[in-house]
DNA sequence: CTGAAAGCGCTAACAG
DNA sequence: CTGTTAGCGCTTTCAG
């Protein structure tokens, strides 16, 4: 490993020299001594020890991403948009997956914070941002996607979400505008600032419709630890299984995410019932895969690629121009929603021939 | 930002004494001294600074890890995996996306050996790993999941990956026994060790069963840079549109990964051919969706878990242990892939009705 | 315009 | 058992 000490040599120049070409300004060197120095880090392949750097600047160049689930490609669909928008600051991101742990989460902030990452941002997962309150008193700056900051005042700097809420409604309006009287959310621990939401539109939704969102129709699956590869769909499959057997089972259904309304349709096929036919299903966030499937899903996307953008765009500013102590007020962008209509909804079995 | 010299002042100590505490074998510090300091760590909130340590260490406990998709679960899985197998080690993973770029990987490759990190996993990429021989030259710990390390002498440490051309034949011979006689190739670019590979075992077995694989049989798409998202998934859609346009069209198809399988899913419905009634397909990976899509997709599954699990303790093995300059042979090892059965295969249309 | 020198926070000898 | 001290590789004043 060549260090700045080699290059110097090579060139026949002092370190500082070296320091100056290869990060002062442009000014301040000889555009022959310039070259000179380039052709050595050529030569020997010098790559500066970022470490080295950064233990003198105090900074780094890269972001922080927590999500709660690699095996969601709705995360890692974020990743890479969030990614590509760093990399337009030349930051780099260090990808890091909570499963949905919040002990998880806490010990990767304090990693960070430790590898000189000043800012990190935190997918969608527990509503409470408290255990993250020490380290924002650090000097970490948290940043929030998908997920509000509520309740959070002085940890989260900044955060974009759609409108949860407004999404949930989305939903609702579509399925009660097809006939629907009885829906279903089908969901895994509700526990999240973007499930609560979710679900108080459907609730709100429904209420203004004068149909009433029964407690029973409401699926909140567990999440069993260490599960993460197929756990979202395992639950959807569960959960339609049990609402249809109900006496009075509903006849539509609203996921949280679309891995559960993915795994809603193997449910289906288990017992039978057919999509849209016997059921309506309609998930949320649209996924790749939402399009693909057979029937192609019913969805509210989250345009993840302008979020992104915002939310980087924001830490960033945030970590670089703001260096005023407080940790911000929570700037919170909301984005709103959007309602794809494909093939997993109709009007219920029952529409049209009466009803009682 | 507390430091170490803070914490000594805290406890009365010198900051050789918390270093001591810290990560010296216990023997060397009185029980009480140590409970002072742990105390005033505890009361600062120290968190050790990463860059200052490993820059007199010279070694980071992170691995690398370089993805060719993030958009592809399968490589979410495999992220999933390989952290949770490096967890264990004590090391942290470093997730990076390269899009099937080589440049992408090489500058990554790059930036990591600058912020010191010694071992970094590529997964299936291009053949040759020449563009990383520098790297590996300069110490970088190569390690390669799903790509063999055939002609990379000195660059790839370790490797590990089904064997391919295995899972090849694995796919032709379920086919060619259900009855299938013309077999097509649907894929991206056939330019990764994975899918050479995929496709040799395709045509041996086909070879060997005296069928051919004909050129125009092999679909071979481009991938569009930025594409990332739906690449696959379009990919596959477009493909089985313009095979199954042919004169005579195969009436199976073997795609080099699930995404492709998926999107061929789209592009049958697309053109109203059903599968399998009207095409089988067979797909590569196994992942959760494979199982969910309508109907189950048969495929040849890579046990990720077992080979994150060996791949990650290879590297860090090698990395620990063995200091000895050279960059090892290449000990490569070699998984059996797994055909799974589901219900997107069956007899040709035309099967036991004569055909001529 | 370029060289010398002082640390950044920490670890690892080596004294005491 | 605990304190002192010399750097790790780099950036950054401050002289020359």
């Amino acid at each position: 490993m060549a260090g700045i000490k080699d290059v110097a040599q090579e060139a026949g120049v002092s370190v500082g020299t070296v320091s100056n070409v290869l990060n002062g300004r442009k000014g301040r060197t000889s555009t022959e001594t310039r070259a000179r120095v380039l052709a050595a880090v050529e030569k020997l392949q010098y790559t500066p020890n970022a470490a080295a750097r950064q233990l003198k600047s105090g900074l780094t160049q890269t972001l922080g991403l927590v999500v709660p689930s690699v095996a969601n490609p709705f995360w890692g669909a974020v990743s890479h948009h969030v990614e590509r928008a760093a990399l337009e600051f030349g930051y780099k991101v260090l990808v890091c997956n909570a499963e949905r742990e919040v002990a998880r989460e806490a010990t990767y902030a304090e990693d960070m914070l430790g590898s000189s990452i000043r800012g990190v941002i935190f997918g969608s997962s527990p509503v409470s941002m408290d255990h993250l309150r020490d380290l924002a008193a650090r000097g970490l700056r948290v940043a929030a996607f998908d997920r509000r900051s509520r309740g959070a005042s002085g940890v989260v700097a900044c955060s974009v979400s759609i409108d949860q809420e407004l999404g949930g409604r989305f939903a609702a309006r579509h399925l009660i505008g097809l006939g629907h009287q009885r829906i279903a959310f089908v969901s895994g621990p509700i526990s999240t600032s973007s499930r609560i939401g979710r679900l108080a539109g459907l609730r709100a939704a429904m209420e203004e419709a004068g149909l009433v969102l029964e407690d029973r129709h409401i699926w909140q699956g567990a999440t069993r630890p260490g599960f993460g590869d197929t756990e979202g769909a395992q639950l959807g499959r569960a959960a339609v299984r049990e609402l249809l057997a109900q006496r009075d089972p509903p006849t539509a259904i609203f996921t949280a995410n679309d891995m559960y309304a993915l795994g809603a349709y193997a449910g289906a096929r288990d017992i039978g019932a057919r999509v849209p036919g016997d059921i309506s299903i309609v998930g949320f966030d649209d996924i790749v895969f939402a399009e693909i499937m057979q029937p192609p899903l019913t969805t509210i996307r989250q345009p993840i690629g302008r979020m992104s953008e915002i939310i980087v765009r924001r830490l960033i500013h945030d970590l670089e121009d703001g260096r005023r102590g407080d940790a911000g007020g929570g700037a919170h962008v909301d984005i709103t929603p959007e309602l794809v209509v494909r093939a997993s909804t109709a009007p219920p079995p029952d529409h049209g021939r009466g009803n009682s």
